[in-house]
DNA sequence: AACGACAAGATTGTCGACAATTTAGGTTAT
DNA sequence: ATAACCTAAATTGTCGACAATCTTGTCGTT
């Protein structure tokens, strides 16, 4: 499930891990107030330990803390998601474009093989594909620009917010085959070392797949 | 000089903002470990601040932390700045495709306003420009794009580590009447409502303004 | 001489307590 | 009845001390 498994080894790691994952899947929901002193007798630490936690979901704009106030989960609307997924579009198509020039064959090769695996998948109608398939497979190319930058607000900060809102909506829509066949547009591109179609291809595929969850929160709201 | 000040309430804001600037401005040169316990003494306040200022600079892409180790102050190299250039073209082109939607025709006028009184430091050969005009173009264009993540990540994140290559390498080169013209287009575009064309021009813009600094540090390395 | 184990020192991580600020409730005056 | 002010409770911010981990230098073995 997750491909790329950040340990933890420190315990403000730990507690930040655990909250972050209540956040995402709607355990603690969105709006929520989250008290310092609660939270430490509920994980069990030391108050400093939830802080630190707090402070880094901060970074990753999950809560927004105001100062001598405190700091409450964001709240989700349409025009968060349309901005989150500008910036994704931006970015995503900026590392389609980097994965172009600077994956490996060998990157490559697998990644054909993840998109083949797939396949199988998808005729036989199994929708695991849907939630891991489609983040394993963004994941790579996001890991094949090889840009740190890109990555780490990729990896660390945007794509839990997306889940979020992926979880908190609900999503198991069709679009399962169209957002396969975009892949391997994609992939083709890359193979290719066409970074100008890569891009392209990817910026399409995000867009569309905005409209997507778009039109799901406009029914769920 | 900075236009949007963000105001310390807390004493760990204080320490972040004072530490962000010394790193910036090359006092803590690169590479540096920076030490709880003797940063706490030399700011006079306990190391729970230093620490939460730490972490922060650490969200930054600032410093480098470790588990049980500690901090250090990123290292400039060539491939850094590539890597950061590259995430800047991908977001600014998406902020200046945003501006071209999303900025007022108020916005517009004060930022034509802008150029022009550029326009007169650049023949009197002030170059002033270079510096603090570069910085206020590119900046109201990002807020112009009204998108909060792109903001955040581009003023609290991306502008800091670019500003502290731009400082530690000394520049002061030429490129102001070229980046003048550059930015003349980008505003040009922005005023048609032309997207497309504003986000390919702000990444060109972008893209030449690597290249030039990039030269600088090759030299000077 | 090189390598590994061990111990001392220093640094980071965690904790509970105190200080400062905000919020909520109630009282009073207009 | 409303608004302003004040008081008390709760919450966040800051601090110094203790625990856990890493680093460094020394010693002993091969």
């Amino acid at each position: 499930m997750d491909f790329f498994q950040e340990q933890a080894v420190t315990s403000s790691d730990k507690a930040f891990f655990r909250l972050r994952k209540e956040i995402v899947e709607g355990v603690i929901p969105s709006g929520t107030k989250l008290s310092e002193t609660e939270l430490s007798t509920k994980y069990q630490v030391s108050r400093a330990v939830v802080r630190e936690a707090i402070n880094r979901l901060e970074a990753c704009n999950i809560v927004e803390r105001r100062a001598n106030v405190g700091a409450r989960v964001v709240s989700l609307s349409p025009e968060g998601l349309i901005e989150l997924y500008q910036v994704r579009e931006s970015l995503e198509g900026m590392a389609a474009r980097l994965a172009a020039l600077h994956m490996t064959s060998q990157e490559i090769v697998e990644l054909n093989a993840l998109l083949n695996s797939q396949s199988d998948e998808v005729k036989n109608a199994e929708l695991y594909y849907q939630e891991a398939g489609d983040l394993d497979f963004h994941y790579r190319i996001i890991l094949g620009s090889k840009n740190s930058h890109l990555i780490s607000m990729l990896v660390n900060g945007l794509y839990h917010l997306v889940r979020m809102y992926r979880v908190q909506l609900g999503m198991a829509g069709p679009r399962v085959t169209s957002a396969f066949d975009e892949h391997k547009n994609i992939v083709q591109a890359i193979s290719s070392r066409d970074p100008e179609l890569a891009e392209m291809l990817m910026r399409r595929h995000i867009t569309y797949s905005k409209n997507n969850i778009e039109a799901k929160l406009q029914n769920s709201l």
